[in-house]
DNA sequence: GTCATGCCTAAGCAATGCTTATGGTGGAGG
DNA sequence: CCTCCACCATAAGCATTGCTTAGGCATGAC
């Protein structure tokens, strides 16, 4: 088998014209040059080099040699310089997926930066929500997942992450959301979940609600849900319309425009937990790694 | 630095599609694939592969130099063909310089064979006097020179041939060339030299000249040459037409239509030396080996 | 639950490849 | 004419590489 370490020599011999004016340029001693191309004539099975009193010929296996050589290692050259733009963030792709809270507030100032600092990467964003979005990264269509979980609720089975590098940003508190006219409206204190065990409820996307129901379902009752949706204004609106109450985490409400409703701090204070997910091996892929770190200062700087 | 194994590694495992496949298609075992995409991906200073838990799957970097990895391995494959071609007989060029009486006996044996067993072989010919052919020889221009050396007449320094590979052909006897009326012709027993002292010479090549006079003057006398030509045809013309006598090499008269002249057997019998030459490494390069041996058959077929 | 598949790591071993040291050869200059 | 220099080949020593076998662990299938 030819390997590219014997076209190199052999090429710079061609060159050189002399075993030693190859070692020379090669940085090494000439009997290493001469070993390599000993073993390169026997594996070709023909002379390649003519030793001529004077100077170093080529026979014709040689010149087709040395004629092929130049493509090949220039497309080795070119391949090393692709890959070491990736390595080297000159180039290289991240494709994110996240859930729409984040993509409003963290993701935005990571994907600045990111351009900003290192041009040639390509960043793409799709919109996922956590169970979807995870297997997306696990599928191998995305490369970081912003995902949440709840710390204090026992996690499925099937959403664990036992698999994944879980990169932690920030703790997302959960706010209570009330009309701006109620009466525990426009207090400083934190107000007791069971103090709103008797309101109306309105609850946010699916694994928002089964959280809000586990987390009264400790303070001592079953909030009464009437009004469902997934969509973070509407659920303002409707509380604005005095239609309920609800809880919903700071950094959804942070891109709202949320007129005639007031937060309220809750107690027991409860945080989701916002995370980046990857998977191991693109842990260490450099466009990832600096998009994470991105990430992780852009969730700093709103702690 | 990437070397080709690697790549061909690598390309193997985008194939397959795990590390144990790529093993079998390459017929080694699976810690050696591992260790391999392990040194890869340390020199590429990025990841290559993401290891799902089903199936192994490149990331960008990878799929960069998979895609080099085709044009490249395909480049080195065709590069050992071509020299596979050239030491396997199917390909590969032979260029021979010979002198003329060569070149009408020897060589057309030898090359028709080459044809016909090697077609793919390329054979060329020019047609040169030894210490130019020599020349040519040391100089690159061609890869094998017919030559020829009287073995009993000192050898001049610069026409040594201690740095070539010298392959005998066959001992070309020289034989006298008289008239056909000439009181010598016509018998069957050998010619004292001596005997010819007093005839006028027609004189060969120069080469052959120097030969005769120190021929001659060991027996005694010095020839007295009044006519000099190199072509032999008119050398056996001069003599047929009674303007004195010749010696001429065996291999040279053959070719010869020589109507009115007879050859007579010399004493002390004299031959010249018709050798192959070639350079130590040309003698190895498999075209050329096979065009020596060819020509060695020639000769064995003539002696 | 058990088995099969696939990856990793470790350890041993052979082969590769580089180095330094040395000898031989051809050409250039005193 | 002889010496010196540049170049190549070889040998021995040594570090590295690269392969192997053996064992352990995780995952998915029957």
């Amino acid at each position: 088998m030819i390997e590219a370490r014997h076209l190199r020599v052999l090429r710079a011999v061609a060159r050189g014209g002399s075993f030693s004016a190859a070692a020379r340029a090669l940085g090494c001693t000439q009997p290493a040059v001469s070993q390599q191309m000993k073993a390169l004539e026997a594996s070709a099975g023909t002379p390649l080099l003519v030793r001529g009193p004077r100077e170093m010929r080529l026979t014709q296996a040689g010149e087709a040699l040395v004629r092929h050589a130049d493509g090949i290692l220039a497309g080795l050259a070119a391949a090393e310089e692709e890959v070491a733009a990736i390595a080297g963030l000159r180039a290289g792709r991240v494709r994110l997926a996240s859930f729409p809270s984040g993509t409003s507030t963290l993701v935005p100032g990571a994907f600045a930066e990111m351009r900003e600092r290192h041009p040639g990467t390509e960043v793409s964003l799709v919109e996922a929500e956590p169970p979807d979005s995870v297997d997306m990264l696990r599928a191998g269509d995305c490369d970081i997942t912003l995902a949440f979980r709840y710390p204090d609720l026992p996690t499925p089975a099937e959403e664990s992450w036992d698999d994944l590098v879980v990169r932690p940003l920030l703790a997302d508190r959960l706010v209570g959301v009330v009309p701006r006219r109620h009466p525990l409206a426009g207090g400083s204190a934190a107000v007791d979940l069971a103090a709103l065990a008797e309101e109306r409820w309105i609850a946010g996307c699916p694994r928002c609600r089964r959280h809000l129901v586990e987390m009264c379902e400790r303070e001592g009752f079953t909030p009464r849900i009437d009004l469902a949706t997934d969509d973070y204004p509407a659920v303002t609106g409707l509380v604005a319309a005095g239609l309920g109450v609800a809880v919903l985490p700071r950094l959804a409400l942070e891109s709202l425009r949320s007129r005639g409703v007031a937060t309220v701090a809750l107690r027991p204070a409860v945080h989701r937990e916002v995370v980046a997910l990857t998977l191991p091996d693109l842990a260490h892929v450099p466009a990832v790694d600096m998009m994470l770190a991105r990430l992780t200062r852009a969730a700093l700087g709103r702690a």
